[in-house]
RNA sequence: GGUGCGGUGGCGGAGAGGCUACGCAGCGGAUUGCAAAUCCGUGUACACCGGUUCAAAUCCGGUCCGCACCUCCA
């Protein structure tokens, strides 16, 4: 068995894994600002990271994989609309969640919520100002970067390019172009919690810094999210960790997936080229799987174009291997789709090494446990199949056998006249039946199954 | 402008010095009253120009093109 490899965007390399303690994995990921749906980029990660924690959870004897909530945010109290934002923040995280479900993504072990990390943030903040890398202004407390050396570490930035490239409207509250807000005040009718600067609420960098340190000390093996995230996001996350820890690494390895793309373009809320996983689901219902299929067609890093098509063609593919491995036991993951998820996750080759495996007939067993590796293959009973509106079951039952009569007599007929008579009746209710979404398939015994 | 990632057969998509995946579609064949399914066969592609090498899609230099981050973003 060979070691796992990561490519890490703290080195721009692929590095081998080297968990701090083997015998218990960390691994923190990004997660959603709950104000609105998830588009299928929002997904990718999602599926991403799930995949990475189901062969770590493989490998490694224990694996604890948080995934935090932002439930404070400017977007939430802008969603709520002077109302009370749990009511925005609780429907939205249902959604998010039961929308993962459907993508086959298994809830992370821990699921923190930014709201209930207050008091770590108003803590770790404290910790910064006495540090000297914070500073107090305006009733805002922001991280002064330049009172970091290394900061930039992750984006390949220099405090000197941002000071040098300063934005054109920099609040007048800041000391520095670069400084990034900590704690925010808040007005009378906004969220707010009470603290050294006054009633305020925290920045969006704050919280994964706050639940990293309390839930796994000060640093992680693993820390996740989309390349969207590294600057400004992963950066400041790091800044005031190390600050805080004397130096100490926030995590050893930074992964950060791909976009979806639309067109070659990002998908993105902005662009106003999303589709969330919610419609999605509604269009496609019970496809989730597919949709996850697809979002594993290319590698983690690599972009990956979203299709309706793409999904149709993975849910075909699904189907047959489905098919394939009816009754069939689960046994072991195949060797080859374990080593190519260890190299880097690529997931294109572990479906490749599928696609191998459904050829040879001694290893179907292996096929299930694989693919159940990245999440596939994972419903226990094929699909009932759904009957057509206008058509009762008898109904159809009927015209297959009146079907299969034709045929017969279409076959023993003697004159030309009387076969092509019957024929024509069959092939008629064949596509009737087509039309109503209804296929026949005849079998080599004679009998004909539709669905 | 700075930084980063890419450009592979009709499409999707791995590979990263010699053995040129894989899937879909296509084509040919078997089977079939028709259709589907299935099976067999079938494809020498790596943006461009130089260089290194016995050997380059893979390494080096340059050119062109695309995307992204530098502002909320997975």
């Amino acid at each position: 068995m060979s070691k796992l490899k990561i490519y890490n965007t703290l080195t721009n390399k692929k590095e081998e894994f080297k968990p701090i303690n083997p015998n218990h994995i960390t691994m923190y990921v990004c997660g959603p600002t709950v104000y609105d749906f998830a588009h299928v980029g929002n997904a990718r990660p999602v599926v991403v990271f799930d995949t990475l924690a189901r062969l770590l959870r493989h490998d490694y004897r224990k694996l604890t994989y948080a995934r935090n909530i932002t439930d404070i945010d400017d977007k939430i109290i802008e969603a709520a609309a002077g109302g009370d934002i749990a009511e925005i923040t609780n429907k939205y995280t249902r959604h998010y969640e039961e929308d993962m479900a459907a993508l086959n993504a298994e809830m992370p072990d821990i699921t923190p919520k930014a709201t209930e990390y207050v008091e770590d943030m108003i803590t770790l903040i404290s910790d910064l100002i006495e540090k000297g890398h914070a500073y107090e202004a305006d009733d805002h407390v922001l991280f002064q970067v330049s009172t970091m050396k290394d900061y930039g570490e992750l984006s390949g930035r220099t405090v000197e390019d941002l000071l040098a490239g300063a934005r054109v409207d920099v609040a007048s509250y800041k000391k520095e172009a670069p400084d990034f807000v900590l704690w925010k005040p808040s007005t009378a009718d906004q969220p707010g919690w009470d603290s050294p600067w006054g009633r305020g609420r925290p920045g969006w960098h704050t919280e994964c810094s706050a639940m990293i340190e309390k839930n796994f000390g000060n640093t992680i093996d693993i820390h996740g999210g989309g390349l969207d995230l590294i600057f400004p996001h992963h950066e400041n996350e790091i800044a005031q960790s190390k600050c805080s820890h004397g130096g100490a690494a926030l995590a050893n390895h930074w992964m950060h997936n791909g976009y979806l793309t639309v067109d070659g373009e990002k998908m993105s809320k902005s662009l106003g080229n999303y589709v969330t996983v919610h419609e999605l689901l509604e269009e496609f219902p019970r496809l989730g799987e597919a949709i996850r299929m697809c979002l594993l067609t290319a590698h983690y890093r690599q972009p990956v174009d979203f299709s309706r098509d793409g999904i149709l063609q993975a849910n075909k593919q699904l189907g047959k291997w489905y098919k394939l491995t009816e009754g069939i036991e689960a046994t072991k993951p195949a060797s080859e789709v374990l080593e190519s998820l260890r190299n880097d996750l690529n997931t294109p080759k572990a479906i490749m090494e599928l696609h191998q495996l459904s050829k040879d007939e001694n290893r179907k067993g292996e096929l299930l446990a694989s693919a159940r590796m990245l999440g596939l293959l994972e419903r226990e009973f094929s699909n009932p199949g759904s009957v057509g509106i206008n058509l009762a079951h008898t109904d159809i039952i009927a015209l297959v056998s009146e079907r299969a009569e034709a045929k017969n007599k279409g076959k023993l007929a003697e004159s030309k006249e009387e076969r092509i008579k019957h024929f024509a009746r069959a092939d008629e209710i064949r596509a009737d039946l087509a039309m109503l979404g209804i296929k026949l398939h005849d079998k080599p015994d004679g009998t004909t199954d539709w669905e």
